[in-house]
Formats: C-alpha cells, structure tokens, sequence
RNA sequence: UGGGCCGUCGCCAAGCGGUAAGGCCCCGGAUUUUGAUUCCGGUAUCCCCAGGUUCGAAUCCUGGCGGCCCAGCCA
C-alpha cells in the first residue's frame, strides 16, 4: 500500500472479527444483527450501531445482517414505529433482504426455553412484589436475600408458570425468575425477572400471549436461534454479559448457538440529546413540530433537513468505534454534509433579505440572457439561463453605507461582481425619508465586463443577485442549535427544559426570492444557493406557490467568523 | 466507598515493547467571477499521575487520581 492513500485502521470490533474470522471461528460467517425496540423514532445514535452491524457484515462474502424487532414489551410498543424504523434503515442505505425477525416470533419457543429452565432448576416462580424485590435485592455494596419461593419444587414452579400463560392470574401476581446468585456484585445476576405478566395486546401476536420475556431472557435466544455471531450493543449492557452467558450456557444442548457479545460506546453529540423520553418531551411541548423537524436527531429529522445517508454514513466512519466515552463536536458532522453536498449539489441564487438595485445604464425593458454553470467544477450538471434586466435585487448585508475593514462588497462609489454577470458601481443610495432606511441602490454596469476582468483595475468582491420580476418569491428557513448549550443531557433537570431551548433554532424568512425554476422542485432536492449553504426543498410545508427551503447547513464562513472575532 | 468499563492534541481516533497515523476544529499562505471549493504549510518531545521492569514503555507491572454505567416485573 503506498503511502499517501488513505488507510483506516480496524476499529477493536472489526478486529476481533477478523480474528475470528481468520481462525475458521463459527465457519468463517460473519452473522450480526441491529435489534431496535419499536418504541419510537431512529436517531443518529442508532446510525452508528446501524453503520457498525450492516457496515461488518458487508465487509465479509455471506455476511448477513438481520433487522430484528426487539419486541418484548407490549406496553411501549407501536406498529408504527417498526414502518418508520424501516424506512430509515432502507433509507440509510442498508438492506437485511429476507432476514426481517421479531423476537416476538420467537415467543413460544422462548416459553418451552424457559419451562425447560424450570425443570433443570435454573428457574422458579417468585411470589414478591414490586417493591418486595427491590428490597431483597440488595443495593450495590450489599447482597441481596434470597425469595421466600427460591426453593419452590420445581412441578409447583412448571405448574404455575403454566398457568400464567393460560392467563390464571392478574398482572404482577408472579413472575419467573432465574435462580442465580443474590450475593453477585452484579445486580443483574442477584435472581433477574425473566417473564412476567402483561394483560396487553401485543402488536405482532394479538392477545395471544399474556406473559412477556424480559430483554434480559429474549435477547441473547433470539440472538442464538438466528445464529448471530457476533452481538455488538452499547457499554451499558456490559454488566449484562455475564447473564447473557449464563443464559446460553443453561440452554446449552437445546439452543446449538452462543453469539459473542461485545460492547461499544454510544454516540454523545454535542447540542443534541436523544432519550426517547426527552425527545418525546420536545414533541410533545410543541417546542418542535415533530420527529422529523429539521432540528431533531432523529433519521427523519436530518432527512428532512437535507442531510443525506452518505453524509450520515461517513459521519459514523469518522467517528469511529471504541469504549472511550466521547462527546463528538457537531463541526464533525457539518463537515461530512457539506464534503457530500459540495461534490453534488447544483448551484443556484437565492436573496434571502433583498435589497432593490436599479441599473442606470441599461433599459427598462432590456432582458438579457446570461448563461451560468451549474456547478464550478462539476460541467456535467450542466447550466442555466439567468435574465439581466433593469431592476435587480441583492443581499441587503452585501451592500455597507460604512463598511468594516477588510468588506469586499458594494459601498458607496465602490465596484462588485455579478456573479455571472457584470461588474456595477454604486452611484447612490436611496433612502425612505422618513425613516432613513436604505430602500434602493442605483447603479452603472461596465458591459465590457461579463466574462472578463477589467484590464486597469481590480475588483475584489462577487455578490449573488437576482432580476426582480424574474425571480419567486420563497420562504426560508434558516436554523441553529435546538440548544443552547453544547451539554443539553447535563443541563437537563426535570422537565424544565424550555430555558435550554435556543431562541434563535428556527428562524423564518418569508421575503426571500429565488430563482425561476426553482418553485416547482420535488420535497427534499437539494441546492446550494451560492455564498449562503445548503437549501433542501421542506417536505412538509413547501408549495408550488409557496416554496419553502430549510437551510441544512450553511457555507464555511471564514468573513463572518472574522466579523465575530473583532466585534 | 460492591461490580463493570474507560482515560493518547480543543473534539473524535490509530497505536498491540522499538522511539506519537489520520479526520474535525484552529492558525498561516496560494489559487478562485461562491470571503465556498481546491491546494500547500503549521499545530502532542509527549500519551491522567507516580514509581518500577527493560538497551528501549503510550504500550508490561505496581500504586494512585479522574470519568462513565448498574439497585425496572424498560430495552
């Protein structure tokens, strides 16, 4: 391998694979799996553990990746939020072909799983309470007790748990409990709740069940019925390693699989946060105006802001795969949009607080054609005509009465570019009267200048622009931080979470003009309106005759981080 | 202060006993009809700290310090 091509080392995960891999581990194939609970939206923090599970199990010939519902709890579940989760797999880019399973597919065959634990004494009906085993739990520097129905003969447990499932008893009556250690250091082996009783339609199975595996239970069988080799998950179900084992381990004979589980640490982005529960308090406050607002975490919510799966994608890549606890800046992010849509996006212009110009020196009724690329460094996307007439707007904040060092723009007495068109000189300023307020520029073009720079002088400064009667009207939609600071998971407290909400995260500009042909675009195109960022077309609000963009990102902005640091 | 895990540049992250990759951010400079892009160049004598082993340690050992996770019949 030469020396300046780019190589990206093996994250920890994609080594122990290898390993694995390389020693004939599970017959060399490479199985993973990306469980989601359908209890609500895809966020960027599911990106990665996407990007991680497809991404491997592309990375191997016969490597397969399953989509599974991990839909043990009836009560938090919907089925709409499998179709969304769906899409925004698909979406992403990723395919799982015929492997599309439910652990609730499983559930009879976890029921037998579990009268068989019975039966080997490795399980026993617990009679406790909610609050009886919180008790004899223990805490974290003491043991806990064991239940009173610890030793319950083993027929008396098999009977029981029978008739739980046949629907005998009301919701917390008894529950099913592996027999472990209550004096582990590790809570999660101190006697876990393996099944308990829920009177609650299921939305896969109906009515059919009344009693519910616990995560704990369901995971790791689902796991090894489908023959996963490899279970990756976050850090926090580290400490539940050793029940996963120890699950498998009690099966062993009757369940032939034991997938490897190995953890990772998940996704911290700055400004954002993406509990489920948080979220869902941002939903449901008003605060946004859904999942997929443009300034959510959520799949749909960067998909309506224009950001697109190979940005997400290789925002996962960069990021990369580790334990270390991280809090990755969201630049890391901007930069992965704006590498792709630099590359891709045509270009146009749009003025999003115009300011009315007047050329003096040609007609009222001149219209001329200018043709103009569509990308600067990409001829294949081809150009288009822009009309040089009479009145013409431009950005209000090119144009300084007193401009600051170092403005390249349009002053009093000053020269600017067109873009794609000609050099003009101010040669006066209106003002409204009463207010002082500029209303109008009045200006002279040098038609010597459209594709050529003036030989005895150098104009520095190129501004967009657009004729006034042909362009459209359009709404805007510029937006910041949902936060308004970098650590919106700390600062959380409660559920007074509106003084973290920053004021500016959704501004609308409803005067701003775009070009022709760019009011009639499907949901989510994509352009870069040129010296401004990145504009998709809203897939919500925009109309025909009312066109709305949401901004995605804006242009590096070297002149405005300048302005910032001297004021 | 029970158990588990983690600590390498502002933020990610390689490194696996042979003398600190890369990306993002940042700072210079060149090119530019986007103050964009592109392009060059700069940015850790040091790897949480302290000892030790070794010809040689970010990597091994010992002891500290700091951070994260766990006491749901959630996942």
């Amino acid at each position: 391998m030469s020396k300046n091509e780019e190589v990206t080392p093996l994250d920890f995960i994609r080594q122990t694979i290898a390993n694995d891999v390389a020693a004939g581990k599970n017959q060399g194939r490479v199985v993973t799996r990306f469980p989601p609970e359908p209890n609500g939206f895809l966020h960027i923090g599911h990106a990665k553990s996407i990007c991680l599970n497809f991404g491997v199990a592309g990375e191997y010939p016969g490597g397969q990746c399953n989509l599974r519902f991990d839909d043990t709890n009836p009560l938090k579940e919907e089925d709409q939020y499998i179709q969304s989760i769906r899409t925004d797999v698909k979406w992403l880019g990723f395919d799982w072909q015929e492997h599309l399973y439910y652990a609730s597919g499983y559930f009879e065959q976890l029921y037998q799983f579990a009268e068989r634990l019975i039966q080997d004494g490795h399980a026993f009906i617990c009679e406790l309470n909610v609050e009886q085993m919180r008790e004899y739990r223990g805490t974290l520097t003491e043991a806990g007790r064991a239940s009173p129905w610890r030793d319950r003969p083993m027929a008396e447990s098999l009977e029981l748990f029978r008739r739980m499932r046949a629907g005998a008893f009301p919701e917390g009556r008894y529950t099913l409990r592996a027999k472990i250690d209550m004096a582990s250091p590790n809570i999660n082996m101190r006697d876990p709740v393996i099944y308990r009783i829920l009177h609650a339609h299921h939305h896969q199975t109906d009515d059919q069940w009344c009693i519910y595996p616990t995560y704990d239970y369901a995971h790791c069988i689902s796991d090894a019925l489908e023959e996963i080799t490899h279970s990756l998950c976050t850090l926090e179900f580290e400490d539940h390693r050793p029940l996963y084992d120890w699950i498998l381990d009690r099966l062993e004979g009757v369940v032939s699989c034991h997938p490897q589980q190995i953890e990772f640490s998940r996704l911290v982005l700055e400004y954002t946060v993406v509990s489920k529960r948080k979220l869902n308090a941002l939903v449901r406050s008003g605060v946004v105006d859904g999942w997929d607002d443009p300034r959510m975490p959520t799949i749909s919510g960067l998909r309506r802001r224009g950001y697109t799966p190979a940005a997400i994608r290789e925002f996962c890549r960069r990021i990369g795969i580790s334990k270390t606890p991280n809090n990755v800046e969201l630049s890391l992010l901007e930069s992965c949009i704006r590498d792709d849509l630099e590359q891709h996006a045509p270009r146009a212009m749009a003025v999003l607080d115009p300011l009315k110009v007047v050329i003096t020196t040609i007609a009222p009724d001149h219209c001329e054609e200018l043709s103009a690329s569509n990308h600067p460094q990409n001829p294949e996307l081809g150009s288009r005509t822009l009309y040089w007439t009479q009145e013409i707007i431009i950005e209000r904040d090119d144009f300084a009465e007193n401009p600051p060092k170092q403005f390249k723009r349009l002053v009093p007495g000053g020269e600017v570019r067109l873009r794609h068109a000609y050099v003009i000189r101010c040669d006066e300023i209106i003002k409204d009267p009463n207010s002082g307020a500029i209303i109008e520029l009045r200006c002279s073009h040098d038609p010597s200048t459209l594709h050529a720079n003036p030989a005895d002088r150098k104009v520095k400064g190129v501004i967009h622009w657009l004729p006034l009667h042909r362009s459209q009207p359009a709404e805007i939609r510029c937006y910041e931080t949902l936060f308004n600071t970098a650590n919106p998971d700390e600062a959380w407290q409660g559920d007074d979470f509106t003084r973290l909400i920053n004021p500016n995260s959704l501004q609308i500009l409803s005067h701003c003009r775009i070009e022709e042909g760019l009011q009639n675009l499907p949901a989510g195109t994509i352009y870069q309106f040129e010296r401004q960022g990145y504009f998709c077309v809203d897939s919500r609000y925009s109309r025909t005759d009312h066109p709305v963009f949401n901004r995605t990102v804006g242009l590096r902005d070297t002149w405005g981080k300048q302005q910032n640091k001297s004021s």
